[in-house]
DNA sequence: GTCCAGGCATGCA
DNA sequence: TGCATGCATGGA
């Protein structure tokens, strides 16, 4: 990976395996806008970032040096040999095609916070509707960071709303799950960065202790939010994958299911029915 | 109008 | 331990 920066960017070559299509929407952010000239704008943590993709380096522009080494190369994974990572799931046949035409999917490294919240709001419910929410909720709650941006919203500020508000989000039966999570995390009663430092067994065993919290829903927050690639979660889509595993997932995604994981996911929803 | 979506808690056997 | 059921909402 090499970086140069310009006046008024910040650009990145080198980096194999990075799709912003197919990373930024495919279901494990939601919070990112295709723009008209093909890049992405987006908030992760408090910074706002536009990115796009310019003969195969990677553009980073409205952020500076510093937030990009101490944020975004680990939010984009940029240090990972996802190369190597693809080569080896090449070994199941199935997922040879699928890499083949949907390569450059990355694991995002988002806040345990925003993943864990996201997700339970994800539960039985549509992509498009899941970023809606989100959106009002960030709209509502977060910190404006100008241009109709704003952060995701803390557990300390949600923990002053009571139910009803997120109701009003459109939140519908899953309210009340919000509702409790961000009392309890904001309390410390639910402790996210220790959790973190678990091992995936002990992290997911705290994770299914929370109200509303089952066991997609982990999976999804430990994949995507608490850095455990290993982690697997199988959602209605994945359910009509795994007639493809009848005798379990190959060795090839040893350590790496995660990743294979999020390959099949966008195979099923472009491929079945 | 009906069906479905990155499911979960609850009650009951 | 396993299975049936109700649950909010917006888009197709």
């Amino acid at each position: 990976m090499k970086i140069k920066e310009t006046e008024k960017s910040i650009v990145v070559s080198g980096v194999e395996c990075l799709d912003l299509d197919l990373t930024l929407d495919c279901g494990q952010a939601f919070r990112w806008e295709r723009c008209e000239d093909g890049s992405y704008c987006g908030v992760a943590g408090s910074n706002f970032l536009n990115i796009r993709k310019e003969n195969g380096d990677l553009i980073f522009e409205n952020t500076d040096i510093e937030v990009f080494n101490n944020f975004w190369v680990n939010y984009f994974d940029l240090n990972r040999d996802y190369k190597a990572i693809c080569d080896k799931l090449r070994e199941d046949s199935l997922l040879s095609s699928t890499i083949d035409e949907y390569y450059g999917i990355r694991i995002l490294n988002q806040e345990p916070w925003e993943a864990l919240c996201s997700f339970v709001i994800s539960q039985q419910n549509n992509i498009k509707r899941i970023k809606l929410i989100i959106s009002r909720l960030c709209r509502a709650y977060g910190d404006d960071l100008g241009n109709g941006y704003y952060s995701f919203p803390s557990a300390q500020r949600l923990s002053e709303l009571e139910v009803a508000d997120f109701e009003a989000l459109g939140c519908g039966y899953r309210a009340k799950y919000l509702e409790k999570l961000s009392k309890d995390v904001a309390s410390g009663k639910i402790d996210l960065e220790k959790i973190k430092s678990l091992t995936l067994e002990e992290a997911r065993k705290e994770l299914l202790n929370i109200y509303g919290v089952g066991i997609k829903v982990a999976n999804c927050a430990l994949l995507f939010g608490f850095g455990f690639l290993s982690a697997f979660p199988v959602d209605v889509w994945m359910k009509r994958v795994m007639e493809h595993y009848p005798n379990g997932l190959p060795e090839c995604f040893d350590g790496i299911e995660g990743i294979a994981q999020q390959y099949l996911f966008h195979w099923a929803r472009n491929n079945i029915k």
